[in-house]
DNA sequence: GTCTATACGGAGATAGAC
DNA sequence: GTCTATCTCCGTATAGAC
């Protein structure tokens, strides 16, 4: 899938050759799916926001706390550590390739983030912090994708675990039972 | 300057054209002065880690205690925030794209981000954090990353601001004087 | 040293046979 | 619907005039 390929090449960089071989068809037939790159383009952006939305949806099936599906967030980045390792984070590389290429289809790229973000920041909520959960929910995407991109420059999985153990951790302070320092 | 171009549109975005229109000069002369254009990405990074040494050893004159310098480093990404907007952190984009075009030179850009690990690392063992002094480095180039990103994919500077100040704060925490919680 | 002209390959895209 | 052949454009790189 071509989708597989913008990730780990980039978009620029993945040629319809390397499409058309993965998919096992020919260069041209292309065109009678797609009218050009930027339509496979828009249906990758839209094929994963629709994984995204279904992700986030089986998330709240499977835990019912706020605070375990945030740390079930974060702990994503540990389940896919090793396509993390080689090639970062797929949304993040994708919105900063696109920002840089001024695409027009960047917007839809940061759409992405955008899903997780309101995700989270409902979630946020729901552990009694309505009045930042926004921020606390940008906090949250900035630290997953400084671990990702740190891990992929460096090939270092510990700091991964160990950072990730931090974010874990942080959500632990803003739960409702947590013991607050005097004074705060 | 290749290196503006580089961080502006990404290595591989960037054509002779681009580079020799800024310069004003001809594409073909460019092979009197590089072999190829890898031979200019080398010529590039190499220039970069040389700036970052020399902006290190600047801050060092500047800036005598360990936690000013630590907190300017994090205040670097509020001077270029209007950079940091548009293109996102110059080294984060560098590494992940060289990254997956499995350049040669891709321990050259992660290289860049280790001067600043070097260098943040003995910032936090002279404020007594011998033992976790690396760990704390990297944590603070991740958390510098992910802002640098996120920054760049919501084009939000209030968020930038707003993290910034966070990281001032949690190398406060790390400084001798601060008031620790009771049980820690 | 700096320029113009050009080679050569690979990119995206199109036409038309089957 | 799927293929092959081909077009055009632009990329890096080279040759050679001045």
């Amino acid at each position: 899938m071509a989708d597989d390929l913008f990730y780990q090449k980039g978009f620029e960089n993945t040629s319809f050759t390397d499409i058309a071989d993965t998919a096992g068809i020919a260069r041209g037939n292309f065109y009678y799916y797609f009218k050009s790159k930027d339509d496979i383009l828009a249906a990758v952006l839209s094929k994963r926001s629709e994984n995204i939305r279904e992700l986030l949806s089986e998330w709240e099936k499977e835990y019912p706390e706020p605070a375990e599906r945030l740390k079930n967030y974060a702990l994503m980045l540990v389940k896919s550590q090793s396509t993390i390792e080689n090639f970062g984070c797929p949304l993040g590389a994708m919105c900063l390739e696109l920002n840089k290429l001024r695409h027009a289809l960047q917007d839809d790229a940061s759409g992405m983030l955008e899903l997780f973000r309101e995700w989270l920041s409902k979630q946020f909520s729901a552990l009694g912090h309505e009045a930042d959960a926004s921020k606390l929910a940008m906090h949250m995407l900035g630290r997953c994708q400084g671990i990702s991109l740190i891990t992929s420059a460096y090939n270092d999985l510990d700091y991964l675990n160990r950072e990730v153990d931090a974010l874990q951790e942080w959500i632990d302070t803003l739960s409702p039972g947590y013991k607050q320092r005097p004074g705060q």
